[in-house]
Parts: structure tokens; sequence; C-alpha cells
DNA sequence: CTGTAGATCGTCT
DNA sequence: GACGATCTACAGA
């Protein structure tokens, strides 16, 4: 089932990043299907996680997307070379989000393997968020693109998650810090990361 | 295995 | 003009 608006609506991000964790993540173009199950996510909540973008209120072209309405993209470049996705989360104006960090590919893999342009284990090949990105085909430019309507994004890129019903529970979730958030004071010991274990894919299917 | 330098450019000051 | 919600290659142990 493609998770629709109202998942994104609610106000509890860091609930939404912990509940991406085992949902999949899909992107179209070029004809075809890329996707996997999210295996990692961080959230970033409002005006006041100084690790946010959005802290302090701040608007700008980059960040404006992170106040729409929850159910759009927030992707940007990082370091000049890596799109960073993010699922713009709770109603307008309250600028949440969750990046995700990583997923294991189960469809569109040698297409993926073609975007990361090397050999690799499906395992290695997104997990990482800048991996992510360049596994799926997400580029910054797709910035704002809705996750849940995809007949306004029509034909040139799409991008959505979809629940396949695979079963998380509290003690298959690793929950830790953020990554590379050290200038954020107080607010980089918030436990606002989240890793799904490893489980025998055997318990996925 | 661990540690680190360099890449690379849009964004904000 | 400085910096970054990162990745890779490579050096050394």
């Amino acid at each position: 089932m493609v998770i629709e608006k109202e998942f994104y609506l609610r106000d509890d991000v860091v609930k939404i990043a912990r509940q991406v964790l085992g949902k999949y993540i899909f992107t179209f173009r070029d004809g075809l299907y890329c996707g996997g199950i999210i295996t990692e996510a961080e959230a970033y909540k409002g005006i006041h996680d100084r690790a946010s973008h959005a802290f302090n209120g701040r608007r700008t072209p980059r960040t404006e997307v992170m106040f729409a309405e929850g159910g759009v993209a927030y992707v940007y470049l990082c370091y000049g070379v890596h799109s960073m996705f993010n699922i713009v989360t709770n109603r307008k104006d309250i600028p949440d989000a969750v990046l995700i960090r990583g997923i294991f590919p189960t469809h569109g893999i040698s297409h993926m393997l073609l975007h990361a342009g090397r050999d690799c284990k499906a395992g290695e090949l997104a997990n990482g968020p800048g991996k992510v990105t360049k596994a799926l085909g997400i580029h910054y430019s797709q910035s704002g693109i809705s996750l849940t309507d995809n007949n306004l994004s029509e034909g040139i890129h799409k991008i959505w998650l979809e629940d396949r019903k695979i079963k998380v529970t509290n003690s298959d979730i690793q929950v830790t810090t953020r990554v590379g958030v050290q200038y954020s004071g107080a607010d980089a010991l918030r436990p606002y990361r989240f890793i799904l274990k490893k489980k025998p894919v055997s318990d996925l299917f």
C-alpha cells in the first residue's frame, strides 16, 4: 500500500522517523523502478532543533520546503557532492523532516549499481544518506516534489513510500544520537536516529 | 582493521 | 569567503 498523506501530516516527527523503518521507498524514472527497505532514519524537529536547517525559524530559498505541509521531499546538496533526501512532515509552517540515511535494496538493483558506478554488495549500495540518493537516482533539483500525489509529478520522476507489512518491533530498532551534528550542542545528544538491526532475509519476506 | 585528506559547489554571511 | 545532516581512496599498522 502506498503511504498516504495522513501518515506524514502527524505531529510527532520522532515517531515517524521510527515508523519509516521497514517501509519501502521507491523511485520511478527512465521507465524503471528502484527501491528498497528503509533501514536508517533521523528526525529533525522544528525550529528549536539546533541540528536542523530550519533552526530558529530560518526560511531561505533552500529551507522553505521544510515549512510546507507534510508529504513532500526536502533534498539538498551536501559538501558540494551529495544529495540528501528528507521527508517533510507535520502541518504547514512546522518544519519537521526525516532524513533517510540507509536502505536495503530490493528492486532494480542492477539499475542502482549503474547509478552507483561501481560494483558492491546489495547491503553496501545504499548504507549512507548520500549513497541512498545516488542509488535511487534522486537529485537535489527534485526538492519539493510530492511523495503522495504522484499523478502531479507526471512522467519525469516519482518518489513514494509503501507499507508492505514488514513487522518491526522495538527490539528490532537501535536508537542513537544523530550523525554529523556535533555543532548543535545539547540537541546533538537527542536520541533521534533509528537503525533497523540486521535480520535474516527470510524474516523480511 | 583504523585514520584521514581531498573532492566540490550551492548556500548563506 | 567559509562551510557542510558525506564518501572514497589510500596509507599505515
